[in-house]
DNA sequence: GCCCATAGTGTCAAAAAGGATACCGTCTTT
DNA sequence: AAAGACGGTATCCTTTTTGACACTATGGGC
């Protein structure tokens, strides 16, 4: 999803909002940025913290990301392996979003439950 | 994506995440709720603001923002049709969200260039 | 008579996203 | 000796999403 999603570069207002939204958009992308709020978190216990997630959209998610420079990742040379991500600076400045959903979504349970 | 999406109603504190930001994914949501800010808008001219989404996506993205209970449809019986969307008041509370995706947005278009 | 605008719907096909499963090598625990 | 934790990859398959295109009905302007 992170490859031709912005083919318009004559950017209309709402255009910003597209570009935005596309890149925490997906499954997980969200969620994973909202669990690295506190800090590093390894990859194991990021799969964890966030139910259903497959390992291989995990990765998937994380990689990309990285690609947009919003997560960093770091591999510690050790046995067993030990990889832990964290927010990027940029990353960071997603922080006000990822609350407001959160926020909001705390506020609009009604809403999923009646499904 | 508005069917299968919340499985586990067993929520973890990403959960709320996640169910937030699926109603808003979707390539043209976000977008359309943009545009709804400023009020009423009829369906072309939220088509002729949003770009490149096709009649049908337009459609579908309306039907499921109005199933979600975050806008309103208003038919006015004349020839030609008239339809007008708003939002709603529950969506009307997604405007800080919207707002700050696109302040984030405008403020990182670097990163949308480059590809 | 022909084209445009309005707000859609229906069908088909392509592309993208997501899930299931198996596998890797190393070390620790049982 | 077997199993589990760690952080992945590779492959295959299904579901979901998106796009292209044609079509509807009515009225107005040229």
């Amino acid at each position: 999803m992170s490859k031709a999603r912005h083919s318009r570069l004559d950017c209309t207002p709402g255009c910003a909002v597209e570009a935005a939204i596309s890149l925490i958009d997906g499954k997980w992308k969200a969620v994973i940025l909202y669990h690295l709020q506190d800090g590093p978190v390894r990859f194991n216990e990021l799969r964890r913290r966030s139910g259903t997630v497959t390992q291989r959209m995990l990765t998937n998610q994380l990689r990309e990301l990285e690609a947009d420079g919003l997560i960093e990742r770091e591999i510690f040379v050790q046995v067993p392996p030990k990889v832990e991500y964290r927010l990027s600076d940029r990353g960071r400045t997603l922080t006000p979003i990822i609350e407001a959903l959160k926020t909001w979504g705390d506020a609009n349970m009604d809403l999923f439950a009646r499904r």
